[in-house]
DNA sequence: CGCTGCTTTGAACAACTTCAACTTCTGTGG
DNA sequence: CCACAGAAGTTGAAGTTGTTCAAAGCAGCG
């Protein structure tokens, strides 16, 4: 039945020039990032549902904004490749750098509550992305359990994620955010079945230092001193990461300044 | 700045609470907090099957636990009264307070996901939640969009939240910490139909420090600094806001350097 | 080639933390 | 009801981390 469907979609919406595999309009069948999505443990039919309510959009060049500060919430995205920092604007002018957005991470899911996004989202690279009308998804889940379980789980790992972050930001030093930072992104592009020991930073050392709440400076000198002390390679955006378990040691505590915590008194009350 | 005024609030402070209300098992129907909790937009027969899913428990006892680390995600849990906080354990052995929660704010929404709670749930004073079994949320979720909806909203705007306070923890200096903390309980009571100018705080100076990634000492210098500078009066945890405009005006920006209460002219926007 | 924006480096400085002592509060048992 | 011990909160002084300011090195691009 629904191949037929399928591929008059798929005519119907391949009206763009096709330039090179990312902007082509893959069905989220075919999509690589199948088990990272929304479709993760849906199938047959009731994926191709999702999939015709779904609208891929033209790439967006660097620094394009996919959605701007106070812009009504009308769909929540999916990066299907490249990247997007969002960010919120501050009291004095300021901006802060909320997340940064890998393929098949999910974008506007705080923008529900009050219906306009509460930051803005701008790509860092030429970047795709899916664009899912929340009405229709909201309806859709209505008849697809399985889609609504998967939506609150990834609503649900944004909550968890963003408390990491705030764990991060309260009470770690700069080195060891610099290091949770890197091992954040390195596992991200494992799960994407990328190499997870060496890959490109599509943000600069503005957008890092800003999301870590440290100063440019700062992060700058981290990556030096990791470099020195031989834990990474950077080459400017290129890292290559030598010594995983130092970085986890220094991302994992290092409280202030000696370590020595071997102690397993786990405080009950 | 009154040390009889502050003398008599200590008194009227040790009148004993009266806590039969608390235990009632009040349908959703009745509940004071309606509006602010699941059962917003919802009614009738619907409010009823609600209703009928969640389980009232014996009302927690300052200290103890409503869940812990680890813990087997099967309910989210909404405040009904008294007041909690979620922690986290970090990897040095030291707690990360993630989370204070007042009537109507529901908890544990960070464990739909891996099916565990990353966080940990202390009674903050005698303190009644409803549990909601997740499951049939889910199932009657539904049966019913608006309850979908509800919860939808709910959890976007725990992210938006969320997001909020990393920027605090990211870029604000301590006292704009502790005042958008002020501001924050403040206007919550408030929407919960308390004073916003006065009321107890239930977590103590501890607990507000870690959740602000402060020194205890920091946060007790700037609740000195702020009742010196007139803005708020603080006799432990009972505090009284003075003067809101300068409060907001240091949560706001205040960029690192100091300056007194007079200073009108500083950047906006 | 020279411009611009991004990154790195150095030195002085400020904010916050840590350490330590002290005060105030709370609750428990005599 | 009071005394006492432990917890919680406050205050001061010294010490660190990270920031700010200033300037120089590097890549990209017309």
């Amino acid at each position: 039945m629904n191949e037929m469907e399928l591929a008059t979609h798929r005519k119907k919406t391949h009206q763009s020039k096709v330039v090179d595999i990312l902007t082509t309009k893959v069905a989220c069948k075919e999509c690589s990032l199948h088990q990272l999505c929304l479709p993760s443990s849906i199938d047959g039919s009731d994926l191709e549902k999702l999939d015709r309510i779904i609208e891929r959009k033209r790439p967006l060049k660097r620094n394009e904004h996919l959605f701007q500060v106070g812009g009504t919430f009308s769909s929540i995205y999916v990066v299907r490749s490249g990247s997007l920092k969002t960010y919120s604007p501050t009291v004095d002018g300021q901006e802060q750098v909320t997340g940064f957005h890998l393929p098949g991470e999910l974008l506007g899911l705080d923008a529900i509550g009050k219906g306009q996004h509460p930051c803005a989202a701008k790509a860092l690279e030429t970047t795709s992305v899916c664009e899912v009308p929340f009405e229709n998804l909201e309806h859709l889940t209505q008849e697809l359990p399985t889609l609504q379980h998967q939506l609150l789980r990834l609503m649900s790992k944004e909550i968890f994620d963003d408390q990491e972050l705030m764990l991060l930001l309260g009470k770690k030093t700069a080195e060891a955010r610099l290091s949770a930072f890197l091992l954040s992104i390195s596992l991200r592009f494992k799960q994407r079945g990328f190499s997870s020991t060496e890959f490109y930073l599509s943000m600069s050392r503005n957008d890092i230092a800003n999301y870590l709440g440290l100063a440019v400076e700062t992060v700058s000198r981290m990556f030096t001193r990791f470099q020195e002390d031989g834990i990474i390679n950077a080459e400017r955006k290129h890292i290559l990461i030598n010594n995983r378990e130092a970085m986890q040691r220094i991302a994992g505590m290092n409280d202030c300044c000696e370590e020595t915590v071997s102690d397993e008194n786990q405080k009950s009350v």
